[in-house]
DNA sequence: GGGGACAGGGAAAAATTATTCCCTGTCCCC
DNA sequence: GGGGACAGGGAATAATTTTTCCCTGTCCCC
């Protein structure tokens, strides 16, 4: 385990929220959980551009944080499921406006990172509220 | 600037808004501005742990993504405003829901992730089910 | 002139996160 | 026995992000 040389700022709830869903691949794992897609090697292969061992860390800090929690079946070959815990099903609802807000913006997102060009910003006032409308 | 060597996964409307909001500081600043801390030197009195430049770089990607612009004005000594977009307004509800759900579940996530040790995931089913009502 | 506030950025280092490679077991099927 | 699926982790490396240090310029005030 990473031992952290520079404190984090955790007494912002802002800060909570991003440091659950934040990591890289954190979203793209929840939503697999979120459609049943609960086993790892089900979210394996559903995320299969993405390395199993990453995906595995991913789900470890989920279950540190108590987004998800495990279930360890008795079978063999084992089986294990991962599941929401009531406070992971809380966070369903603020992913799925995040996804839509995305959705409904990342045409006009994209096309500002492309036409962003260093000192391109340099307006006045009106050209700027010209700009914004 | 930063040449990315790993292509981003950016038509999932979660990973953009993430990319938008992920950065360390990225929603500290957007709560400055949202709180009228519009000028660079203010943002910087207010994140005073956070060293200037770090705010600086923030605040171009927010720009560079369409969620603030810059309003220079023709001052001397220089002055310099940041707002937000409309698409940047858009933005706040969500963040204060963020901010909401990461008030409400803060001390559940410590608790957990202090308490959470290697192994200790190991449950049965019905031991899981009790831990989780 | 010296010092401070203003806005900003280059270069390098450090910290953090993501990734790859490869290894541990068990069991089933051919 | 060999090969595959299952779940999982150690160690090292690469990629990315964050941070520090220091420098550019203008203007105002003492």
């Amino acid at each position: 385990m990473y031992q952290r040389k520079i404190p984090e700022l955790l007494d912002c709830g802002l800060a909570v929220a991003l440091k659950v869903i934040g990591g890289k691949w954190k979203s793209w794992i929840i939503d697999c959980i979120r459609r049943d897609i609960r086993r790892p090697s089900a979210i394996h292969r559903e995320m299969d551009v993405i390395a199993p061992r990453v995906i595995n860390l991913h789900l470890k800090e989920l279950e540190e944080h108590g987004i998800i929690y495990k279930v360890i079946f008795a079978d063999v070959p084992p089986r294990v499921e991962y599941r929401f815990t009531a406070v992971g099903e809380s966070l369903l609802p603020l992913l799925a406006q995040l996804e839509d807000w995305g959705n409904a913006n990342k045409e006009y997102i994209n096309r500002n990172v492309e036409e962003y060009a260093p000192g391109s910003c340099q307006f006045l006032p009106e050209q700027q509220a010209a700009k914004a409308s």
